[in-house]
DNA sequence: GTGGTCTAGACCACC
DNA sequence: GTGGTCTAGACCACA
């Protein structure tokens, strides 16, 4: 896999782990990979992983089992989301209606734009199939 | 001036020249302190006001006079706004839509969330009163 | 049963058996539960179970007979006092008036936050009933 | 320095800092050694002593100025002393009282043990004189 | 100069 | 097999 240069590897893989959660793909409770594993797949470090997975299992997103593996834990997804919601809407969202203001953007200039752009890509899309 | 940890000071300083030029403190033209000073006034060590002056000088947005100082140049305004705006438009707003489906929320939502936030701001300032 | 994640499981399996020693639970020469038996109720790896038995029957708290199973010898209870008294009269006792003293903390306050704690506890188990 | 072999390097370093912040060595708002440094003097590895800045800067014990190095924070000595007392009024104390009880031991007898343990020391340190 | 990140590789305890 | 810790050394961004 490849990453952003600009943002620290482990972060991504935080993100990583977060959309996996969250899409299903890992239930509440379910084993995770290993920290080798993950690194070979992610072709980083195993410290980096280690790095990443400390940091979820502070947030409680994750829990280690000693000598067996990393596991999510019982309300990993609840977790994360309520996280992420509430990142996005008491910083994102307040962030986002500032700059509209400060720009001088009315919600249908940036409706226009998104769709506009939005439209593109499902062309793109379409083309592909 | 307080400054944000976690984001390069540099970059910070730039935010803060961008926005003193939107809101119309500096005009087109006009002249702004020069490094010493600004660098006084942060707080801030002047090879860091140097650097932030740096890339404005990059994208036009100030100008130096040698020996004199530096002034915001005559298209200053625009050049912010315009650039500010793509950004916005191409970065922020399709980055918000995705945020905004992948946590299942609804515009409604975000809506009523801003309002709650934005409300609470308003009684506050006007408590100040 | 829950471990703490923090302390090798092995060790703690070891503090449950002083324990039901110390207690009365197992008297001196009885019989204890065999290693599978005791994996399955702590829900642990019989190797785990295993070694914290070794560790044991090396203290000559418990012995195998071969074939038959592990007893507690006839001065477990003594033995485990014995280690444990020592243990902590020499360093626990120690460690807390160096903390005490470090903390400027007073006897009558120690005595007073342990018995608002210890009541509080016996308030609920009160009302438990 | 020379460590305790049984716990990680960087929890020690952390009680390092812990006890020159209580004594006063450190006044709150101080500039402590650069990670390097740290490192040099404490003979370890600059990565260790980065992890255990790093986890007193998740405590709010110290604070990092960007590129000018690590600070106490301004309420570094009351954060340190009210999560020490507290970590030992009500963990430490009562398993204290509990082992006591556990082993039924008198307050006499831990004192007197005490006592014996410590005059021994300041035997042994008057006789160095 | 400062800290932050990452890799490589090693050793150890635990299950 | 698993994770946890540590060292050595490198590179980079920042002030």
């Amino acid at each position: 896999m490849q990453f952003n240069k600009e943002i620290p590897i482990y972060l991504q893989i935080k993100e990583v782990i977060y959309n996996t959660i969250l899409s299903g793909t890992y239930e509440n409770g379910e084993r995770i990979p290993s920290i080798r594993d993950m690194a070979i797949t992610l072709e980083v470090n195993p410290n980096t992983v280690t790095r990443a997975y400390g940091l979820l299992q502070d947030e409680e997103v994750i829990e280690n089992q000693r000598g067996i593996g990393y596991f999510t834990s019982v309300k990993a997804k609840e977790i994360v989301s309520k996280r992420k919601r509430e990142e996005f809407l008491h910083k994102d969202v307040p962030l986002f209606f500032e700059t509209m203001e400060k720009l001088d953007l009315s919600i249908d200039e940036i409706m226009l734009a998104y769709q506009t752009t939005h439209n593109k890509k499902d062309t793109i899309e379409n083309e592909k199939k």
